[in-house]
DNA sequence: TGGAATTAGTTTGCATACTGAGCATTAGGT
DNA sequence: ACCTAATGCTCAGTATGCAAACTAATTCCA
């Protein structure tokens, strides 16, 4: 067997954990005023974008599991930044909504997650950005159901504009 | 505020935390006969190709913090696959050792780490990888000191065959 | 040489994230 | 209508990973 140092650091992989960990890690930074990590920031963006959504949808759009999304969403529902209730048509969904606070939360938030966007791409030249992005995309993409929390862009439940 | 679902999907950070799922999914489903995660994998091809290597130093080549090296040896300690012993030369550290099982485990290991790697790449045109992989790491290494357990390519004790 | 600072490792505590079991509710088939 | 699926969610258990506090050993330097 000839296995090498460089073929670690080398396999996608390693590489893809690494960049995970530095992604993290700014977003905390970036972030710690106001304590929330990358998955709770996405979590309560897709609420204050598809106010009703339910769990499960929430789930298929963040690529979490449910029982992440329970206590996910249990953590934003404790500080606030969103109330959870039972849906009518369907007594076993919970529907999500974000609170008031959880509204200007995510003004800040935003401004957070941009900032962390050009700390992580400022290393890369412009033209590299897309190229990147895209690839990322694409293997996601591509091997989405190979994951154990595979996306699903349909949503379960009907618009909650219209329920 | 004008956020979209297509800020958060198309935004670096979710893109690199989707793969990662997904890199982490693959290596477990092909390393399951062997109960290995990436990182076990990791920890013990180092330390079976650099024997004698220190925590500290196996930390700083896998980029974990030490304690999380600390668990993540105990584990390969207890399924006897590395062997601790108290560094003569400085009794504050550990030098790590592979076992004959985990010299032979990681053979079998190597060969699901490349099966994982293919099924990684395959959506990828063979010139996109190598671009792809170039990225990875320039962010990486551009980015090292930015993340929580950065990783650093010094070694702490000599060199273990010269000790 | 003596004492402060540093370093290696462990432990505890916490957040994240998945699995599997289980509960409540709804949907489908007869 | 009834009974079985299936679905939405929760809970317990487990693994990963980082921070902070701690112990033990070493280094630095006056």
């Amino acid at each position: 067997m000839v296995l090498t140092t460089d073929d670690l650091w080398h396999s996608p992989g390693f590489l893809i954990r690494r960049c995970q960990q530095i992604t993290t890690a700014i977003f905390l930074e970036e972030a710690s005023a106001y304590d929330f990590s990358p998955t709770q920031y996405s979590a309560l963006a897709f609420i204050v974008m598809q106010p009703g959504v339910d769990q499960s949808t929430l789930g298929d759009c963040t690529a979490l599991d449910r029982s992440s999304v329970t206590k996910c969403v249990e953590r934003l529902e404790q500080r606030n930044f969103i109330k959870r209730e039972i849906c009518q048509a369907d007594r076993r969904a919970r529907r999500l909504y974000p609170t008031t606070e959880g509204e200007a939360m995510l003004v800040d938030l935003a401004a957070a997650a941009d900032r962390a966007r050009c700390r992580i791409l400022a290393p890369l030249k412009p033209e590299e950005r897309d190229t990147f992005l895209s690839t990322l995309q694409h293997l996601g993409d591509a091997l989405n159901d190979q994951s154990r929390a595979p996306m699903q862009a349909t949503s379960r439940l009907e618009d909650a504009t219209a329920g």
